[in-house]
DNA sequence: AAGCGATTACTTCCATCCTAGCATGCCGGT
DNA sequence: ACCGGCATGCTAGGATGGAAGTAATCGCTT
């Protein structure tokens, strides 16, 4: 009775919980869609539990919004929130780069400048999925040599939202060559303990990849919430 | 047929999870207690649902383990999980002082003060638990003035584990004093934008609050995670 | 007595059903 | 024409029974 049920995760939780964050994320549903318990259930082949579930896990992420007796909604783009996601992923990976200076394990800078091989590989074939994935490995790879994985974590979370925003302006165009040079200059500051450039390089790294918020605001005016609220 | 549902935050769900978390926190629950739906259903006088729901919530959160098919258990302190909830609060505070250095609203800097008088008050009447609310307060007020509740609220939910580390040495006996003189100190640092001094004495602040963790793993060796594990 | 397979008692997971509350639109009164 | 009250169809919240899985124990075999 049960399909092929190809997301990997085991649970059927777990599997309508990544299908519908991929879909937010990717805003395949853009803010502000009212989702509910019964069409997700019947769209995912399973029961409305397992739904509540996972509407509860996003709830929580605040990807989704629940109303009770009203239904369920992909929350509006809160540029306050993608702001504060920015302010803290800058804080937490700059303190980390500064711990990175004063000591890194050996074992770990060579998977960074393994990462850098591949990043440079993946330039030359152009594969935009790629680099993403290898950029996201090389900062995952300073936290996990500072044994910093959990701050990781909560900054992946974090980026579910900037990455949301980030999404809007697509052809995005990241500038690659530009933040592999930033890469491998972070690598090299860590390498020699220069501290105060490695901290310098990783608050530019950071800052480039904010899009214009004003611009998108004007773009999608619907899909952000509107300024003054007392959210929670 | 239904009781008077005295914890308020209407829902079945909330009120579960709040009083689970409550006796986690506590220890009430230790670091290892197993836990059932059906039981804790029982306990609270509703049916199983909601009490799954809460589950959920507090396994995100790190406070319990939920292994499909044998149990939900309480989890054991994990060191790292604590000196990183630590190590983040105190880069957010420290970034959030230098902010508020830089421009704090005047209501807020008055809202300090006003909380500072509060604590003189509620010193000299030993109210243990106003200075705790209080403490907390202040530090909230920081990061308001500087339009970063969500990221005060992240800080929250890290505090979740430092908290429960803290209560272990219980006659905790936290030094009000001290901790009252500091935050005059940064009060005035903000009023007077002195970036630096404020820096210092908050991480000096933040620093107070670390118990003896080598200690406290002699002492209560079961409440926590051994070092080696690929959690997660 | 020791080893090992079947059973049992427990867990979480999921499906289904029922309840309560909100929104909308109809309908009658003014 | 407008406005108040009600019927109806929606929503999520909660309760409950059974399915799937694990782990420990009992009882048989050797």
């Amino acid at each position: 009775m049960n399909e092929p049920l190809g997301t990997r995760g085991s649970s059927a939780r777990d599997i309508v919980y990544a299908g519908l964050r991929e879909q937010i994320l990717s805003l395949e549903l853009p803010p502000g869609t009212a989702l509910s318990e019964k069409d997700s259930a019947a769209a995912f082949g399973v029961s409305r539990t397992p739904v509540r579930e996972a509407f509860l896990r996003l709830a929580q992420e605040q990807l989704v919004q629940v109303l009770p007796q009203r239904g369920t909604f992909v929350s509006l783009i809160d540029p306050e929130l993608v702001e504060e996601a920015r302010f803290m992923r800058e804080q937490l990976e700059r303190a980390v780069i500064r711990l990175a200076c004063a000591g890194f394990p050996p074992l770990s800078l060579s998977a960074l400048r393994d990462n850098l091989a591949a990043q440079q590989d993946a330039m030359t074939r152009l594969d935009d999925r790629k680099l993403f994935e290898l950029d996201e490995a090389f900062h995952r790879t300073l936290f996990e040599g500072c044994g910093k994985l959990n701050t990781w974590s909560v900054i992946q979370q974090m980026n579910l939202h900037l990455n949301r925003a980030r999404l809007l302006r697509l052809a995005t165009d990241p500038h690659w060559s530009h933040l592999y040079e930033q890469h491998a200059a972070m690598a090299e500051a860590i390498a020699d303990g220069r501290e105060e450039a490695a901290d310098d390089l990783m608050r530019q790294h950071l800052r480039l990849g904010i899009a214009d918020q004003e611009l998108l605001k004007k773009e999608y005016p619907h899909y952000f919430k509107p300024e003054k609220e007392n959210a929670q």
